[in-house]
DNA sequence: GCATTAACCACAG
DNA sequence: CTGTGGTTAATGC
């Protein structure tokens, strides 16, 4: 790959915003694009993990296998980089990441990426926040779904999609209900009966995977009150 | 007891 | 893949 890509990169980071010249020309030499479909893995639990990928556009879905089947852990948009955490932390990869969209992604040595948070603080200081960041995201996350009732757990994830990824109160929902039930840990027949409610209650309209939030004040107050 | 919540199963479109 | 009905188990008045 041309070592001038990654300096004129528009998607950059904003930790790669803080590489020097050189530093991008560096990466640039190790880095490679490429793209993928939407139902493509980008990368497989139990796998080696060889390389630090960022995520240039779209959107993704991090899952892990679990004792009875496929936990989706969360979604991330692009911007943002991948697997970190088990790219750093371990040599074997201990979740998946699949797109859900198609997506535009650069895939990193691990190395080369090593040597810029050895060398650069303000680089590894961005990474870190990310890091912590997503750390705290998960955490609550995780308590919320651990103490709220379905319907609560439900309205959480879609208020998340709406206001996070999608930025609107109409959007298609990226993932289907069994998908969606191993989201928030519970069966699909839930996740379909608890839609319909919300359709019935006028709390959303639903045509297809297209949603409407039409009251978002209902929505907000089932996430809060579980 | 009775109601609520939600999982599991089976079947249909 | 999605929706529904029946059944069952756990939990809380």
């Amino acid at each position: 790959m041309n070592e001038s890509e990654c300096r004129f990169c528009c998607f950059k980071s904003q930790a790669v915003q803080l590489l020097s010249v050189k530093e991008l020309e560096t990466l640039g030499q190790n880095c490679a694009k490429i793209n993928f479909q939407k139902g493509d893995v980008i990368f497989r639990e139990g796998t080696l993990a060889t390389n630090i990928v960022y995520l240039r556009n779209g959107l993704v879905k991090l899952h892990m296998t679990g004792p009875t089947g496929i936990k989706i852990i969360r979604l991330m948009k692009a911007p943002c980089f991948l697997g970190l955490p088990t790219k750093f932390g371990e040599k074997i990869n201990h979740y998946s990441t699949t797109s859900i969209t198609d997506t535009e992604v650069c895939f990193i040595s691990l190395d080369i990426f090593k040597d810029f948070i050895v060398s650069n603080g303000h680089f590894a200081y961005e990474i870190i926040i990310e890091l912590c960041k997503n750390e705290i995201k998960d955490h609550k996350r995780c308590t919320n779904m651990t103490q709220k009732q379905v319907p609560g757990r439900l309205a959480e994830i879609l208020l998340c999609m709406s206001e996070e990824i999608f930025e609107s109160n109409v959007f298609e929902i990226p993932l289907n209900n069994t998908e969606l039930s191993s989201f928030i840990s519970t069966s699909r027949e839930s996740v379909s009966r608890i839609l319909n409610e919300f359709v019935k209650e006028g709390i959303i309209n639903l045509n297809g995977r297209k949603i409407t939030i039409q009251k978002k004040d209902t929505l907000l107050s089932i996430c809060q009150n579980g």
